[in-house]
DNA sequence: GGCGATTATATCGTGTGCGATATACTTGGG
DNA sequence: CCCAAGTATATCGCACACGATATAATCGCC
């Protein structure tokens, strides 16, 4: 089989094209809270652990200063969450959330709920679907 | 389980993230072709089928003219393709692929086998995971 | 045949991603 | 103690995405 794939045959594709329908699908359920989709990403990883350096969230998230500063930027702007710099290590900037980005953690669940289903409902094929994405990642990132 | 999810517990975010890291895999591989992933993506829709309209792109693609139209504009100027009003319906754009756009072509076969083994190798695996990824993009979109 | 509604593409502004480079701080070897 | 190497973040430039709006061409109804 060494016939050129067509656009829907390549896996590259689907994970894109998910992407983007995921990101229109977050898009109108973030507007009201004044969020984008990674500021969300952000706001999800900072509600598991606060007070960590930019470098720690850039590894979760997979994301460079270069990403993360305006955007972070842009958060503090929003008042939802602050940037200082670590006493002990001025290089270091620590990201901490603020009253207004943690209490957001509760609206957060019920889009969680909707987000849900309208991918189906079905938590233990999403679940399936998920590690297999996340092999695939490990995959991706290990050369 | 009303607990709220930790970031990797999403499969938002596996999406997101696993999108990134094919973007970062193809980047040095297209970097040589003098194109971006997007354009790439733009090349294998017209590889297999020549002389659309702009939204007939964007509707394979899913995405709109404020995307596509400075896109294509930079691949005509990279001598990939050609744009041209259709003479039947002066309002529509025709997009075809110049020479050293199709010959292009060939340089992707080797792209692709190089892809499909930083994925694994296992076409079964990766198909069916292909697979389910159009089934929840459809769902996504149909709302 | 003229004109409002529709359709196709273009433009603008904002927010990511990311390679390349710069800046500020810390560390370690002499 | 000083300074070169290393580390953490910031800045710059370019290329997507996409909502909102603008422009140009066609259609349909009278």
């Amino acid at each position: 089989m060494d016939r050129p794939l067509k656009i829907d045959e390549l896996l590259c594709f689907s994970v894109y094209s998910v992407n983007h329908a995921i990101s229109r699908l977050y898009r109108p359920l973030l507007a009201p809270l004044g969020l984008t989709y990674p500021q969300y990403l952000v706001l999800v990883a900072l509600w598991d652990r606060d007070h960590r350096r930019v470098s720690d969230l850039g590894a979760e998230l997979q994301l460079d200063t270069n990403t993360l500063t305006p955007l972070l930027k842009r958060m503090e702007t929003a008042g939802l969450l602050t940037r200082q710099r670590n006493p002990e290590d001025e290089r270091s900037l620590i990201v901490a959330l603020t009253e207004n980005g943690r209490v957001l953690e509760h609206k957060a669940t019920e889009l969680t709920a909707c987000v849900l289903e309208a991918m189906g409902g079905d938590i233990e094929e999403l679940s399936a679907l998920r590690d297999q994405l996340h092999a695939l990642r490990d995959k991706l990132e290990q050369r």
